[in-house]
DNA sequence: TATATTTACGAAAACGTAGTAGTAAAAAAA
DNA sequence: TTTTTTTACTACTACGTTTTCGTAAATATA
């Protein structure tokens, strides 16, 4: 069963490498007579032509990345599916790749795909992340990156987002009008563009509303779950009154649904719970969780459109815009009817 | 900022090719002066060895592909995860393909893959696959395959797999001690491996009991919500007398529970559930779902580690093992206390 | 001093594909 | 009939890397 290549087949047909590579492409070059007989011994012998042998000569891997910094959360799953689903009708192929929210991995999967291993990719931040070297030094090197979700502002690219800021607003004030006058913020990292863009959203709410922002009510959590835990269960057994909690990722959410059981904090009539989130169990927590949910597998379809856009027109430019597509806010009953 | 390839590098530094590649790989045929200029040079330039060009020489793409049936499924992202790790560690790269549960896609996906793509694949069937030529054809063509999960008997290999028998057993029988003495299978198909396996299980512990097993309490389930939806309704809702239910997969579970709620049928009171499952929130539903929880990050590790193996012994012959790790029961609310 | 060995490099081939250029033979046009 | 064009093929090269082989010069050995 040795592998079977063009030179095999030449040779079993007793005609050049070249025939057979013109008549498997369907070159006018060659007569029909020889193109038939080429044709089904290629199929007959199973010839699949070697994807990296190809590279050499064309240049194009026909291979993307996605690197992504975590597998816990179902965001990054659907965008994955998303994804996925376009470069599989482009037949592409896709790498993934997973940073586990530590900048030194990312920089290092990056740099791995510097040399033609793929003609794109498509990426969201590392928490971690503070240099962009890495990120530039890919621009240099004309690989194309797409962010979604965490987008790195520094890099002239194409970005797909959802409306962070207006559905941080939209979350707070819907915590307000359902009676919250104290409310918290579960933020994720300090380095996120999402997370800061929620976060303004939840205090122009809260500005709006003539509440006053205070730190003691935003809470810098992390990646950590147990830390996580200690810190919100700090501020709700804490002095600082709190009746509304606004989290920034749904791992944060969790994570009060578990203090408060502990606690035995009820939900949503002592607390109300709102957070981003892509759960499809959200219907089905107790209480059901009221999320604003983001449009994860459009945005991964969005994220890898965009980049196949510019990889077709090869010549081009790669526009510097956002392209915004919008979270919806479903109500359940975790932050009241 | 053209590509810079060991050409460029040689030129620059006015030496062969063949010095700054052996160079770079500190072979002793190099002297240490011109290794010096040679690596700061590298590094100046940032040269990364082209992947493509390096498979051309020795054959080795330093890629797997994992291939899932969908990934709506916490299960197969924990295993990815894993996956991901180990081929990390390895400096391996990792391709991910999505049947969608559709035998053509896999038999497409698969063939895609024939010709050098990938060392080696890790794969679980699609639940619509009955046919398995495309897989013969993979170890014809000497691609190591190691199955995961949803198995495939007819190819000698090895196989990592959860204790579904006797995990099917226990679910069933936690189910009969806690009082049910009608319990359903909820299947997700005739096809899977996992789906006989823990079927059997169900039907044993029914057995060891002296219970009869009835075809009206076994539900064919599909991929489809809405028509599992309308299967658990019909059976919730009719004459078979139901009080436990044991669902073959997390979906339908979750689909269950919509029932229940819709036809106001309190769980564990008046149904009690169990189910395989890798929900994260299993803690926090309502009421929390008592699962049968698979290893399915040690189950991507094995799969990943065991390919390696493989690989590394490149000589070797793939033995044909099943690699079993237990999955746990965790006692939660909805099959009682 | 003459010969053997080691050191440090370069030339070239190969991996499989795809395209360019070259060329006999056949067909069409003059 | 001669010339031009078309047809249908083959030879060869390049993509970037790695490795085998070859070989001058330097060094060690006899």
């Amino acid at each position: 069963m040795s592998k079977v290549n063009l030179k095999k087949l030449a040779s079993e047909l007793s005609v050049s490498i070249s025939t057979v590579s013109k008549a498997l492409k369907d070159s006018h070059e060659i007569g029909q007579e020889t193109k038939h007989k080429v044709l089904s011994k290629a199929r007959e012998l199973g010839y699949k032509p070697n994807p990296y042998a190809t590279y050499m000569r064309n240049l194009k891997s026909k291979t993307i990345a996605i690197v992504i910094p975590e597998m816990t959360n179902n965001f990054f799953l659907q965008v994955i599916n998303g994804a996925e689903s376009i470069a599989r009708e482009k037949d592409y192929h896709l790498l993934v790749y997973i940073t586990h929210e530590d900048a030194q991995k990312e920089i290092d999967i990056i740099n791995h795909l510097q040399n033609g291993r793929v003609d794109g990719i498509l990426m969201s931040l590392s928490s971690t992340t503070t240099d962009f070297t890495h990120l530039h030094e890919c621009i240099n090197n004309k690989i194309p990156i797409i962010f979604f979700d965490r987008i790195c502002h520094e890099i002239e690219t194409v970005k797909i987002i959802t409306d962070d800021f207006a559905s941080g607003f939209a979350a707070t004030e819907h915590l307000i009008q359902n009676g919250c006058r104290n409310i918290a913020y579960l933020s994720i990292s300090k380095n996120l563009s999402i997370d800061n863009k929620r976060m303004q959203g939840y205090l122009e709410a809260l500005d709006k509303h003539n509440m006053k922002p205070e730190n003691r009510k935003i809470v810098k959590c992390s990646h950590d779950p147990k830390s996580n835990y200690r810190e919100i269960k700090k501020l709700l057994s804490g002095p600082v009154k709190v009746d509304g909690i606004f989290a920034s990722i749904e791992e944060l959410a969790l994570a009060t649904y578990s203090v408060c059981k502990d606690l035995a904090i009820k939900i949503p009539q002592k607390l109300k719970v709102i957070c981003f989130s892509n759960l499809i169990t959200a219907d089905f927590l107790n209480p059901p969780l009221t999320t604003i949910t983001q449009p994860a597998n459009e945005m991964g379809i969005a994220a890898a459109s965009q980049l196949f856009k510019y990889l077709d027109k090869k010549g081009g430019e790669m526009s510097n815009e956002n392209i915004i597509i919008k979270s919806a806010l479903t109500v359940r009953g975790s932050a009241g009817a």
